[in-house]
DNA sequence: TATGAATGAGTGTTCATTCAT
DNA sequence: GATGAATGAACACTCATTCAT
């Protein structure tokens, strides 16, 4: 039975952050606007965060390391790449779309880190996108794929279900679990999956 | 016979802005690192540029002009929207390889700009994007193409392609008129092109 | 039993803005001085003050605000208008020689305001000089001064009076009160009223 | 017979700076500002000038020569010390009427000029004033005039005088040579000349 | 004579952060 | 917890002035 909780002045600062950081970015952010929209001075914001950077940071890796758990369990004990690559798309377009402020701060603002804390989380992002080439790569050498540039391909791929954060609204006409069966049906084809070029889409 | 010609202050300036706004963003680059750049006092960059602001948008401006003159340069008299759509795409990718600083700040930086310029950037890209538009569309009513949304896999095509200023480096192992073709085969067998799915791509 | 009460920050910053515009003007005031003069930092005189002309502004309504409230009791319910001029002459006078500061900003700052704030000020001492100019129609109807340009005479007593704050000092030959006597026979003289020309000062 | 003549550059400066220094006051006033209503460039306008501040003191010596000069020449050979204080106001209100540019620049920003220029000019100042100082005394020694602090009655007198600078206009109702007349009669009744408060004006 | 280019110092204002209460 | 007060450093931008051409 949900309760009307207010939420904790800590997860205000959190979305405050997060949506603001999304729509502004981290250097258009003054400490004074995640004040305003967490509703606290800016004095108090220093009970729950360290600095700036470390707010930014705690946010990213958070969302990275969420979507890398959720992208171990979804492929976990699948062996057809082919399937695997499908859940990835579809697990990534979903998160985009439902949390398009975490994923925009994460695609976006990695360059405001500091070196130190910009390395971790790279190697977050990179152990995720290793999901990515893993189920390429074995779906190349089944030959359920076909791509001359697998790596390309990849960062192509992610790019492109990344762009979803940007524009995605749920008041828009393809329903959610329908976008991502169809950036799925893309990200296959686009790898040269020959059973998804079959059966082509068509109305 | 090229002439080992010293580019214009105005020339230093601009191309310092491109290069900061592009690595650290509009609002993480001071007037004083655009000066330090060119080799300028902050005092003399402002013989060259009005506001800040105004340096990102002529930046902006020119980066999309140029760019929707190539591409309807590149269509123009084209009538197969095949041909259409790998022209755009190459153009594209191309463009994204050659010039990332530019296409970066295009792509990433128009939340910076005030909503009166930052109309009339967006009905630039909106121009722009128009192209990419009837080149499905016209692909999709032949039976060239099949897609259940064209609108959306449009986007999706273009993130794809955006993601080329983040990555690509010119000594890297794919050249840059292959790296095109390649981004080609990707989009329009995303579109279910039925010609370019019978080559999928093999070595 | 006066305790000595340091005045609070905000009140330092309004005596030195006060104190500095009214020696080196507005426009001669930089902010940091009005800083080092409140002993603050720059950045802390944003905690008790809008911008540099706002705080301008409120020191100038202020002023005049508390000049009107006085003179208007000073002639509520006086019929002679001989003695309304008396007594306006001498509140002004009294004003710009205890307070020159509040007063030199008010009567040569005002080009200092932008449009709209001028416009409020410019009401304020209208309000007030149409005390001046209802003693003196007064005075001319009732017989009492006969001047041939009454409008162009309030002009010059004004002018008259402003002067004191350029150069009253309490340590000056002649006591304040006294001052403000005299001020009231020059500008009753002037004014052509009858029985101060009878007795015509002398030692 | 008057040819069209273009006044030179340094003309065209000297009228420049005087209307924006009496417009906007010395420290409100750009260099810039100069060079634009001159119709120079910035850098041009060093041809016919020293520093700012020696435009403004040039500027405003000038214009205490001639007024000297006018009013030496004015009360040269009068003995009667009340003609001589008529003309003295008549001069004075009607320079004043005529150059209100240069007349308010002078009243008004002599605390903009260093202390040595500052003193230079008011050393000019002290002895125009003089000449009304000499015309009060020389009035109250031979009774023509009453009153009880000469000095003071003589500041009161020169401020009511300057601010016909403030407000006066050619388009006015009163023409200026009754309007100096009228302040002559200001001063003189407020003297307590007699002759003067036995026909005190009226209409 | 005229000016575009150039700048060190300064403008008013905001920044992220700290700390005593 | 929460915040008003405080600040050094930085912000984008303008200043008066110089100088090579």
């Amino acid at each position: 039975m949900a309760v009307n909780t207010e939420p904790t002045s800590r997860e205000r600062v959190r979305r405050a952050a997060l949506k603001l950081f999304a729509t502004k970015g981290f250097h258009g952010t003054g400490i004074r606007d995640v004040a305003q929209e967490a509703r606290l001075s800016s004095a108090s914001l220093y009970h729950y965060m360290g600095t700036k950077e470390e707010l930014l940071a705690g946010l990213m890796r958070e969302a990275l390391e969420r979507l890398l758990a959720a992208a171990s369990a979804a492929v976990a004990g699948v062996d057809d790449p082919v399937e695997r690559l499908r859940r990835l798309v579809a697990l990534h377009v979903t998160t985009h779309a439902r949390q398009p402020d975490e994923t925009r701060v994460v695609d976006n603002e990695v360059r405001a880190l500091s070196p130190r804390t910009r390395r971790a989380v790279v190697r977050l992002r990179d152990d995720y996108e290793r999901l990515w080439a893993e189920a390429i790569d074995d779906g190349v050498r089944s030959g359920a794929f076909a791509t001359d540039h697998p790596a390309v391909t990849r960062l192509a791929l992610l790019e492109m279900c990344n762009g979803v954060a940007r524009w995605y609204s749920p008041r828009g006409a393809v329903p959610l679990d329908r976008l991502a069966e169809h950036y799925a049906g893309l990200a296959l084809r686009a790898l040269g999956h020959t059973e998804s070029l079959a059966r082509a889409e068509r109305p």
